[in-house]
DNA sequence: GCATAAATTTAAGCCCGCTTAACTAAAAAG
DNA sequence: CTTTTTAGTTAAGCGGGCTTAAATTTATGC
């Protein structure tokens, strides 16, 4: 019973600590690329996702389909999306990112990745294959978990 | 070099899953309370570290003083903190979470622990003990790198 | 074909966060 | 003391996201 309840603990310390880390500092970055959270979400999303049309941005953020156009309307502005009619179906739009918008990302990403490898950086070899070991359980955890729901 | 790779590999997609999947439910969870995400974070940061003064914020968040006395109005309106004087320095103001502002960031941390619970309750017992240790690890590496900072 | 449904866009209007600038009050400096 | 600095508030105004409602265009059902 005490043993579950250290596990509990060392799971919630981590979480605070690198939540709280990864939250602050993701939201800077945006802040620094001169987009918005919800803009650039969206491209986080294309970058994840591929290419989507309108109404899936509008359900995976839960708003209205003309909050999207309008968002992505500024994300074509902006260069870092394009957006084109649907062959299969003319009145449906696909966007998906620009090389502009995939620049962007990727320096996201790998601001977010940097603080991880600071981090990891000070840990022994030994310790490293134990944490390696522990993602990828837990990745695929998490994919078995994504299966079902 | 290959084993480098693997373990960089690791840690980058534990990550692009846990953010994506954390923070779109974080953002579905601060809408839901009504409040809004700039609120929100100074609830949790006082959360993090008690009661803090104005600056305190606006110095975090770096945004004005201005933003934050307003944003700050909002929540002692709603009842979620308390502002009083600072009795060292009666210019100051003081805020701090009240019970119904503790309540609602519990709730939320709450939410945001369950996912995990969720993952490694399909964890074996041998497992767990090493994703515990690897959280252990890495919450100490988190503490050292903050204090160098 | 024709009526209806679906995907998106546009426009009007609201709320919110943020900034700057002006203001109040208290502390610190001289 | 008087001056200057510091902490915070208030007000005006901008820009952004979001919603609803109306309009447009294309697909579907019969």
């Amino acid at each position: 019973m005490t043993e579950s309840l250290q596990f509990s603990n060392s799971l919630r310390q981590w979480m605070d600590v690198f939540m709280h880390r990864s939250m602050r500092s993701w939201h800077f970055f945006v802040k620094s690329t001169g987009l918005t959270m919800p803009q650039f979400s969206i491209l986080m999303q294309l970058h994840y996702k591929g290419s989507c049309g309108m109404s899936d941005i509008s359900e995976h953020f839960d708003i209205s389909n003309a909050a999207a156009s309008q968002l992505a309307e500024k994300l074509v502005q902006g260069g870092y999306i394009e957006r084109d009619e649907d062959p299969n179906d003319r009145r449906a739009k696909q966007i998906q990112l620009t090389s502009k918008g995939r620049k962007l990302i990727e320096m996201g990403v790998n601001e977010r990745y940097r603080w991880m490898d600071d981090l990891t950086s000070k840990l022994s070899a030994e310790e490293k294959l134990q944490v390696a070991e522990s993602f990828k359980v837990l990745t695929e955890a998490a994919a078995q978990l994504e299966e079902k729901a």
